[in-house]
DNA sequence: TGGATTTGACCGCC
DNA sequence: GGCGGTCAAATCCA
């Protein structure tokens, strides 16, 4: 049964900071994804506002099977119905050459336009949830109205470290090439001097066997997505997914040309969120990663409007679309992503895709062919192992594959649970 | 000063 | 024994 995850207690609070702009959206706002309304910060805002809906819905997936508390399944739906209702939102208003979201940040992510009162409910989509046994079905959520602060839209701390606050975020820099060549990214650019590694394990301490370290569980279910390069900025970063991670390793990969980040979600501590993903860059094709996702996420990181939604109603018929052929999804994508052909949406086939972590989509940025970025959701049965991308793209159902949409949703970042429980998460490692 | 990344070492599984 | 996953001290940065 599902417990009341500690952030559903905190709404007024979260609501505050996220109407005034404060705490969250503090590195969103220098991201500058809406820079000048450009139509690209545009874009990068509505990918992340429906990255974060999608997540939330594969979150809920997961929990369905687990979860029979109607209010707080109700909240969940609402979360995700806002999340979608904000991309509505900031599209129509590049739709109608208003400047999108802003000198006010977008409500701060999107949500609640400082200079506006909320739009009425849209109704672009409907939510369709296929049952837990079913979960063949395609899945595409789309809501309407309302703010639920995609957690991650507090964006990476080190948005602001580096020299390009406007990239992407999302994996480490170092994932690009390895070695934190950190020169890819707002990562820092560390170890100018070779602090050495004898420096770190110097003290050759006694070795005192360390105990709990443990490899993963069998069992554990894993979905390993490919994706492309974050389509602006840096394309030797990976897409961010809208999670917060925190990065505690990486590791060269035999056969492999670049190095294979991980890292686990940034509320581990807190909540004791087990979710972990790998990122791995394909030696065929350095602008696409393959990104292992394994575990859920039990910390429920976005937030602020679960109790503060506005009506939500459910919505229409774009969203039937999409659950019932690609080609409709596509084109109905096409209409809900503000008429832009460039935002490929094209069908995927993925494995049986795991209840949890359908909130990953694939997309391609702008392709021709999106198809040719193998774009491909897997589940995997039982280890957090390697996995390929071709495994997914030998199944047999579809799956959007909405342009950019998932892995852009901005930005793992800081998180707005760190800003609020940093204390707690201060138990990590 | 706090939080995140880097990276060598450690450990478990195959 | 090798490889992959994780740990954790050192380091970096805002």
């Amino acid at each position: 049964m599902h417990v009341l995850a500690p952030h559903l207690l905190a709404p007024p609070f979260l609501a505050l900071r996220a109407a005034s702009g404060l705490g969250y959206y503090r590195d969103h706002r220098s991201r500058g994804r809406i820079i000048g309304g450009g139509e690209t910060g545009v874009m990068d805002e509505v990918l992340s506002r429906i990255g974060e809906g999608f997540r939330l819905a594969g979150e809920l997936m997961d929990e369905l099977p687990a979860t029979n508390d109607p209010a707080y399944l109700a909240a969940r739906c609402h979360a995700i119905a806002h999340a979608y209702g904000a991309a509505a939102r900031v599209l129509e208003d590049a739709a109608t050459g208003q400047p999108p979201l802003g000198g006010g940040e977008a409500g701060a992510g999107g949500y609640v336009h400082p200079q506006r009162p909320p739009p009425a409910p849209l109704d672009l989509l409907r939510m369709s949830f296929p049952a837990p046994e079913d979960a063949r079905s395609p899945l595409l959520f789309l809501g309407t109205a309302g703010p639920p602060p995609p957690p991650n839209h507090h964006h990476h701390h080190q948005l602001g470290r580096g020299p390009h606050p406007h990239q992407w975020l999302g994996a480490a820099p170092s994932d690009a090439y390895g070695a934190g060549a950190g020169t890819s990214s707002g990562g820092p650019v560390r170890r100018l001097a070779p602090s050495s590694s004898s420096s770190r394990s110097s003290p050759p301490s006694p070795v005192l066997p360390r105990q709990g370290r443990r490899r993963r569980e069998s069992g554990e279910k894993n979905v390993t997505v490919t994706v492309a390069a974050q389509p602006t900025g840096n394309t030797e970063l990976p897409p961010d997914d809208g999670y917060t991670w925190r990065k505690y390793g990486q590791k060269d990969i035999l056969g492999s040309r670049y190095p294979r980040s991980y890292y686990r979600c940034t509320h581990k501590n807190y909540y004791g969120c087990e979710a972990k993903k790998k990122v791995q860059r394909r030696d065929e094709d350095p602008f696409t990663y393959e990104v292992t996702y394994c575990g859920g996420h039990s910390c429920l990181t976005s937030t602020t409007p679960l109790l503060t939604l506005p009506n939500t109603t459910g919505a229409a018929a774009a969203a039937a679309s999409f659950t019932s052929s690609p080609t409709a999804a596509t084109t109905s994508a096409a209409a809900v992503l503000g008429g832009r052909p460039d935002l490929v949406v094209a069908p995927v086939v993925v494995e049986p895709p795991p209840p949890h972590q359908l909130g990953i989509l694939n997309y391609s940025w702008m392709s021709s062919s999106p198809t040719n970025l193998g774009v491909g959701l897997a589940g995997e049965a039982s280890t957090c192992s390697n996995n390929t991308a071709a495994a997914a793209r030998d199944t047999d159902y579809p799956v959007l594959d909405l342009a950019d949409v998932m892995f852009n949703s901005g930005s793992s970042g800081g998180s707005t649970m760190d800003d609020i429980f940093s204390s707690h998460d201060r138990r990590d490692s």
